[in-house]
DNA sequence: TATGAATGAGTGTTCATTCAT
DNA sequence: CATGAATGAACACTCATTCAT
């Protein structure tokens, strides 16, 4: 359905591709850990040459910069959490099954791949504007139309409320997912989560979970 | 109702409070601007000074340390947030005039203060983790409570739907408005809600608030 | 006998003489534990005014520099130093019990006043060669010329060997007392002795003086 | 006889060994003429790195720290001593000899290598015994042992007298002989050398050499 | 291709000293 | 006379990047 379209997605050299597939393995690992944690402003790439015990010079045959070595892991992390979205859509019944997977998938994904979340919100800092930028017209476009399907689908199938507007649906449930995912990354988000729910109501996640899929449900079918 | 607690709200030294009002404005107005387009990392305190036109030594005679300076601002954006928002609520005839009115405030105040959006955006990364901490127990606990408060009573008054878990609810409100904040302010998110909603329908904002009041509406009251 | 010699042994400015007595003193107390811990360099005279309670503008205005209090200090602790070699002299019977008094008097000034050791250890250092100079004619004045009278005298007596030179002998005496006192100052000289003389030993600190003031004696008697 | 312990003596990174012998030397010149003349507080490392040539960055790439430079520095700066200190032994017929030509050593040790002693000196100071302390073990363990041994040695061969504490007489010994040494290392203790023996009498060394020898020889041996 | 030594502008922070009040 | 805000050069140290081997 949606295309996932691979346009000029290469931030490293030719050289890259090139050296063995444990060495790209390590330098990615150990890139993604340093700039989840530092931030990408406090992260060194001699920091992460060392740790990924490779050599500085290396480090700059593969990527031309700090900057395309970062890019380079964000983009990777774009096309796994869309693949994972887009999993969930096609393995859904319908658009209440979809929007319950989601709100799972969520949480999953933050905590299986807690780094590239970290990073994701680097990115969306305003500091970083000059970076997303270079990522700007493959950003986020696959949640998005995916939604829209979605609920255009349902629509047509009598399944949700035909008055409301898709697009705002679109953006206010992703909102709820987004900021939903951040709280099992980011120390602060975590914090802001246990605020609004509570620490004992957190412990039976699967209610809470429940309670957010009501939540958006209400707000879309008929009443 | 809710008490704004003033503990020890202090991260400069009494220096900064003795010295001219003019100054005072003029180390925040640049450092605010530096942070906001910066990010913490990636801002330096001798620019600032500089900026300022302040010398450095002042500058350390005002705070302990950049991470004070930054917690300074960072502490007054949330004092400042949180007010908007009381603001809200006490001028409000019930939850469905304040909602409505959230919405439109989340807006103004991230255009009238981007750089307080664009720092905040910046703490709640992980990398800022140990700042967000020294700021802790105060931090996000308003916005929460009155939200919370909002929707028991409208429960109570059986505005809303008895059936909905307040604290959930709370939670997914603020998701949407502090998204809808965000994507004011920092360019990453202002390019992600003209892909969600389109540029077209961005120029009739008023719409798109309406449509965003009703989702929410939608999912709190009864059918 | 040996004359003090009080040239222009002022270091302060006048203002300091006017203040209070109480103002003088913790100026003095301060300072000196500031300098005797950190070393002339790495004392802040910022920090003194600080820790004294007294403003850094006072401050100036008792001395006109770091260099200036830094040498006050160091003057009074010349005459305090002589001063006590002094008392023991005129407190002895012969040269036999003066050395033996020294000897003690050099452990017990040591510990009494352990600032005023390592603060003289640090003008001995070249780096203040450029303080030192400042003293210069009055600096160690008093203690040869005391050691070499009282040779002399003990030689005119028949008490010690006419051979000996006792220009020399002064010297050696003063190295073996002076190292001494060392030795209960500075954590580097405490290790030393340590070292020379072993842990148990040191418990009995009185036998240990009394093989010292043994070297020293045999040393100058005759055969 | 006294094994020289090398142990983990490395206060450098491995670029260090590296680097070429020229830089190697041209750093190590800079630093110890550096530390020497204004002592460790007040030496710039940015000041060693200009006056050798060298960038800063090299600088950290061969010390991990100031300190580390200074105690690489120093850490040979101990084996020099102690190795002339041993050769002198080595050299020496018996007692008597050995200690005329510890005399002459010291003197001749200062004036070829004045700055290692005024380092030396340095390290003295309380200030920077937490740097002396990571010396520890190693510093000032072989002097004692060599000086103890010989005397103890003398005594059985029955050349000194057999009364003497032999670790208090190597304690006495060692304090002329460091003292005698600092005479002509740093200006303070030049001068307070010749306040005691006098300008003229210093015109002939060697005589005040064997005053100096007879002081302690006649300390030690049989009456 | 891979290495890592080298560079040097830049960082956060200190501190002796001045001077208006 | 006392105060302490203000100055700014200097410090120890970091790090993105280059380039000879």
């Amino acid at each position: 359905m949606v295309e996932i379209e691979i346009k000029n997605n290469k931030f490293h050299k030719d050289t890259f591709d090139k050296t063995t597939e444990e060495r790209r393995q390590k330098v990615l690992e150990v890139a993604i850990n340093e700039f989840a944690s530092n931030g990408y402003a406090a992260t060194s790439i001699n920091d992460i040459s060392r740790k990924a015990n490779i050599s500085i010079g290396a480090m700059y045959s593969y990527f031309a910069s700090k900057e395309d070595l970062f890019l380079s892991i964000v983009n990777n992390a774009y096309f796994l959490m869309d693949k994972i979205l887009k999993d969930v859509e096609e393995n859904s019944r319908d658009i209440f099954d979809c929007i319950e997977k989601m709100v799972v998938a969520s949480r999953k994904f933050a905590i299986e791949y807690p780094q590239l979340n970290r990073i994701y919100l680097d990115i969306t800092t305003q500091a970083l504007s000059h970076i997303s930028i270079r990522l700007s017209d493959k950003l986020e476009i696959i949640t998005p139309q995916l939604l829209n399907n979605l609920i255009k689908k349902a629509k047509d199938e009598g399944k949700v409320n035909v008055d409301i507007d898709e697009k705002v649906a679109a953006y206010c449930m992703d909102n709820i997912f987004t900021m939903y995912q951040f709280s099992f990354s980011s120390d602060y988000y975590k914090e802001r989560l246990k605020i609004y729910i509570g620490e004992d109501k957190l412990n039976d996640i699967a209610e809470v979970e429940k309670s957010i899929v009501n939540f958006i449900l209400a707000a879309m079918i008929k009443k």
